[in-house]
DNA sequence: ACCTGATCTCTTTTT
DNA sequence: GAGATCAGGT
């Protein structure tokens, strides 16, 4: 910073409000700030962490940081060193890769290895496939929901579980997984949070260790937070430690993966002489905006309270369109982009990541150039796992879920059944390692096994290679993998080697040796939000979904798909907590916009192949009216007819309960379970002779 | 062991 | 409509 010759403040108070500073140097161990939407939360934690090592003599390397994203991390700390240098040695990281930091510092405490690999919730699924056997496909993600949800709020497979399920089932499905996942020496994702959490509390001197270590942490978006990270907090956290954490209740949209949102509100319950400072300046949104947003989220109940303000002007009124399907809002939406200077500075926000195909599809027809953030991306590739699968097997020969990916992938000849028994055989006989399974296979795929073993081997020592990328680029070539997707690039016309490429190009800036390949590999699971090419140019449209735009900020912003059973979706709407959590999303969406906001509708929209038809949604009626102009009509179609939940008795299929009512080119097509288990699909307007109309069922069905 | 066509399930949202 | 899985044939 440069010299000055007034007497001046520091630079980390620059630019900042009365209450900005006053939670920047608020004196106080214990420190719960609310940040509104758009009042500076981030700059607040960065000139915060500045004052404690430039004022209050921190050491950077005892303060920790904690954000919700590894995005918001490098983003923080790309800001805390540009304004002090020597703070860039604050760690900064989300909980998860917190978690097996520490983990892989203390593994053989807390019974692992440290090269141990993180699976992600498809891994999960297949290992819990392997561990159940054969059962129904939605029967397995109920179950492996239930696991992670009890990881969430930080229960144990042995303990009370009955706060997460009733099913007599459910303890000895939770534990066999757990047992076989301590088996092969890899960590989930809930893991990455319990683990460290139950190390520190049982273990004294590393508890007291990492308290030592820590003397600050700070916690950003702790409305997400779930109870296992709390707990994990609550042992971090001594009786001389500062702990400062940020957040906002009305912006906490995580519900469903185990947030806890009693975290915050309890908080100076839980911390004694917690300060409690509020931000309510908004700098970013128009006051119509904010107005907007104001009103919505004052329809909701589980709130401490804030009131934003804006020095800013009203700016403009918002728009609502109805438009009449998804192609429709697809092309309003262009013309929006289209009419509003750069196409960098607007947003197409919506609900789920399947509605993105339609706005891809008309933006690429009127070569409008735009950018998708969303995790469906690289590293869900088929031919990218493959390869992860392969570092996987590599980096913990006992890794059942990637060795069963890739045993045979390309063809090597060996079977389902070849497989199975060497498996079988790994767990009998080598304590799991399927690499000398596979070694000493008998048989008539020995051959095939052995081949197999020898890929594995030739990996044992890698630091013949200059680094990673030149290890994978090995790898993909002496596996066959890389033969296997060119054949497959040729016929389809496809591009997977190219994947491949860049999969290696990823892995080039890690040194080949077995810290790099773990470090690499635990980049790949814990961050996976990659904006495809980072490419050229910048001047794009962002497609998004709501939940991936917290932190972000645009001038203009369309909230797309405002329709009743899409926004808020048909399962939510009944649950009160459900229904205040959709509409914290819709706060987080509205308060992204900086000046432009609006809203479109549409009447029919194409969902599995078919047309469905749906009324406008129920928070556009909590916008007031003089804040928008409205442009076209809203769909006032009489839906009641055959609707979901009526019950009715056809001539040849006795009694049912209508599962889905859609609409398909005009006509009504309505999806009936009847009591005998059988399911039909009719046009009611032709069978109307065969139906008769019975009532409607109020409960679950 | 492997290929194919038929059938089903799926959609929230993500570390 | 797409992707994954399954049944049945070779």
């Amino acid at each position: 910073m440069a010299a000055n010759f007034e007497p001046t403040e520091p630079g980390w108070l620059e630019n900042l409000n009365a209450q900005q500073r006053q939670a920047t140097e608020q004196d106080s161990r214990s420190l719960l700030i609310l940040a509104g939407a758009g009042s500076g939360k981030t700059s607040v934690i960065i000139s915060r962490i500045a004052w404690m090592v430039m004022e209050k003599g921190f050491q950077p390397t005892s303060i920790l940081a904690v954000t919700f994203t590894n995005k918001a991390a490098t983003e923080m700390r790309e800001r805390i060193t540009a304004m002090v240098p020597e703070a860039g040695k604050v760690m900064i990281r989300t909980f998860h890769s917190f978690g097996a930091w520490l983990l892989r510092r203390n593994a053989a405490a807390a019974n692992l290895t440290s090269n141990f690999t993180i699976y992600d919730d498809d891994d999960q699924l297949s290992l819990l496939a392997q561990v159940l056997g054969k059962i129904s496909h939605s029967e397995l993600r109920t179950w492996a929901r239930l696991i992670s949800r009890a990881k969430d709020q930080g229960l144990s497979a042995n303990g009370e579980l009955s706060t997460v399920s009733t099913n007599p089932f459910f303890p000895e499905v939770y534990q066999r997984y757990e047992r076989r996942l301590r088996e092969i020496g890899n960590v989930d994702f809930g893991d990455l949070i319990q683990l460290p959490m139950r190390l520190l509390r049982n273990r004294l001197e590393i508890k007291r260790y990492f308290q030592q270590r820590f003397r600050a942490v700070l916690v950003d978006e702790y409305q997400d937070t779930n109870a296992a990270q709390d707990q994990l907090l609550r042992e971090l956290v001594g009786k001389d430690t500062w702990v400062t954490v940020v957040g906002d209740e009305d912006q906490s949209i995580y519900r469903f993966r185990g947030a806890e949102i009693d975290n915050i509100l309890s908080f100076p319950n839980n911390y004694p002489n917690t300060h409690v400072i509020r931000l309510e300046q908004n700098y970013r949104s128009s006051g119509t905006i904010l107005d907007i947003a104001s009103s919505v989220v004052a329809n909701n109940s589980q709130r401490l309270g804030k009131r934003l303000w804006t020095d800013k002007g009203a700016g403009s009124k918002a728009i609502l369109a109805y438009l009449e399907n998804h192609e429709a809002e697809a092309r309003w939406c262009a013309d929006f982009v289209n009419s509003g200077g750069n196409f960098g500075e607007n947003a197409i926000l919506y609900r789920t990541n399947a509605q993105s195909r339609i706005f891809e599809d008309v933006f690429r027809r009127q070569s409008i150039p735009y950018r998708i953030i969303g995790t469906l991306s690289f590293y869900r590739r088929e031919e990218i796992k493959d390869v992860l699968a392969y570092l996987a097997w590599i980096s913990n020969s006992h890794d059942e879920v990637a060795f069963r990916r890739i045993a045979n992938k390309p063809r090597r000849g060996l079977g389902v059944r070849s497989i199975e028994k060497l498996v079988e055989l790994s767990i009998a006989e080598y304590g799991g390692d399927m690499v000398m399974a596979a070694e000493n296979f008998e048989g008539r795929s020995s051959a095939a096994s052995a081949s197999l073993a020898a890929l594995a081997r030739r990996y044992c020592e890698f630091d013949c290679f200059e680094h990673l990328g030149f290890m994978l680029r090995d790898l993909i070539d002496a596996s066959g993998i890389l033969e296997y997707y060119s054949k497959i690039d040729n016929i389809e016309n496809t591009q997977r080697t190219l994947n491949l490429d860049e999969l290696v190009n990823a892995a080039s800036g890690y040194p080949a040796s077995t810290e790099g390949l773990t470090a690499f590999l635990e980049l790949v699971e814990l961050d996976q939000t990659v904006t495809e090419e980072e490419e050229s140019d910048d001047n794009r449209v962002t497609l998004i979904t709501m939940h991936n735009t917290k932190g972000l900020e645009f001038d203009r912003v369309v909230v797309s798909g405002m329709e009743e059973g899409l926004f808020p979706r048909d399962d939510d709407a009944g649950d009160d907590a459900e229904l205040e959590e959709e509409r914290r999303l819709f706060y987080v969406a509205i308060t992204r916009a900086r000046r432009e906001l609006a809203f479109t509708c549409s009447r029919r929209r194409m969902i599995w192949g078919y047309y469905k038809e749906s009324l406008p949604s129920r928070f556009l009626n909590e916008i007031p009216r003089e804040k928008i102009h409205v442009e076209g009509e809203p769909n006032e179609a009489n839906l009641d007819s055959w609707q979901k939940g009526t019950m009715l008795s056809h001539e040849k299929y006795g009694v049912g309960v209508v599962q889905n009512r859609i609409s398909n080119r005009g006509h009504t097509v309505i999806v009936v379970l009847f009591e005998s288990g059988r399911k039909a699909t009719f046009l009611p307007e032709f069978s109307s002779h065969q139906i008769e109309y019975l009532g409607t069922v109020q409960e679950d069905f």
